[in-house]
DNA sequence: GGGGGCATCGACCGATCGGTTGATGCCGGG
DNA sequence: CCCGGCATCAACCGATCGGTCGATGCCCCC
């Protein structure tokens, strides 16, 4: 018997997973959850985690990060719709056991949620790719941390020698920066490199 | 006893709105289809199809606007997870009877539908207050159709002389577009502009 | 130990952008 | 009928950006 708990802010969302499950007898939803918060409340008693990642009050990668101390031993599978990076990599940082996207079959679903439960890593194919990438050798198109930051003050209108100023660096690194960031997104200046990176969920 | 279609990519939720409407006499579900050409192919034997936008292959607003050819007296209420201007208005454009948010609850829902079943228009609160200000007088932080082409292209990359030879304006009318876009949106460089564009729901 | 990615810095220059002012024509609502 | 919003164009200037060359130090991995 693996104990189920449903976090989701969309009622349709979690009406739909229960029924996944309900007709399974391996299975008990144990909760349902419509945040971040209200997860880690009723977390105690479930084995696996079904989260969703982008809700109001407290976002599910917060949410997995504090169950990662208060109940280690629960198992998390993310269940969302967005695949880009800035939503994938930090749910993983955090602690998932495994991310999955909604668009999956039931099947699949179910059986993730056994394979989470044994423990096991679970990921969509579209999320395995971006790991995979991920590892051998960071993919044309992966921005560092430091690039990062720097694009994101650069959409919020951040002038290079400002940026420069709130990173403590000079200017020339900042344009360093730039440069290394057109080449990486095919793009030849900061308002088409805000734009693409918009496009691919670098930034958030 | 109204007839409806359930069109969105994701079985999970397709499953929690059969649900949904199961358990009530009134409602019959006819049909399901994960995207626009499937559900316009579905579309003859419903009153009401329920409606997701982003989806593969053909689009929720797409879909409607073939729907209002080929079988004007179906009635769509799109339900959607967006309440962005790039969503909202182009599907009520289309011909959209009503527009609610997944975060609605079931009751919620139901009642739409039935209110859509009669012809009304339903619209999430969000949704509403987002037509009311398009109504009177366009608020700030609405851009006019042309600055959101402009706009469009600068996030793409494109400099301001490439941008009017685009759109067979002058230089002189690019800058003077854009400088009203800085001011609709509260930015001082192109490059703010995209990314608060993008925060905004206002570019895709 | 060397190669490669990352981060840092400097200097130079031309191209582009941002800001300003001023102006015209069209259209729709009060 | 006139005002306001939208779209169009022009000229000018200073500030910024983009492109290029070169350079150093760090750290990780092979």
């Amino acid at each position: 018997m693996i104990r189920l708990l449903i976090v989701d802010d969309h009622p349709i969302v979690r009406d739909g997973l229960r029924g996944v499950f309900a007709g399974d007898p391996d299975f008990e939803v144990t909760g349902e959850a419509a945040n971040g918060a209200e997860a880690i409340a009723l977390a105690a008693g479930a084995d696996v985690v079904l989260m969703d990642l982008r809700m109001p009050e407290m976002s599910g990668v917060e949410a997995i990060a504090r169950l990662r101390d208060t109940h280690p031993a629960v198992r998390v599978l993310v269940l969302t719709t967005f695949d880009t990076d800035s939503d994938v990599l930090p749910a993983i940082e955090a602690g998932a056991t495994g991310y999955l996207l909604k668009d999956a079959p039931r099947e699949e679903l179910i059986r993730a949620v056994r394979a989470a439960y044994r423990g096991e890593s679970v990921l969509s194919p579209s999320v395995a790719g971006r790991l995979m990438g991920r590892v051998r050798g960071p993919s044309p198109g992966t921005l560092s941390k430091r690039e990062r930051e720097v694009l994101a003050l650069v959409a919020d209108g951040t002038t290079n020698r400002e940026v420069a100023r709130r990173l403590f660096v000079s200017e020339a690194t900042i344009k360093t920066h730039l440069l290394h960031i057109y080449d990486k997104l095919g793009v030849r200046d900061r308002a088409a490199a805000v734009g693409e990176a918009y496009k691919r969920g670098l930034l958030p």
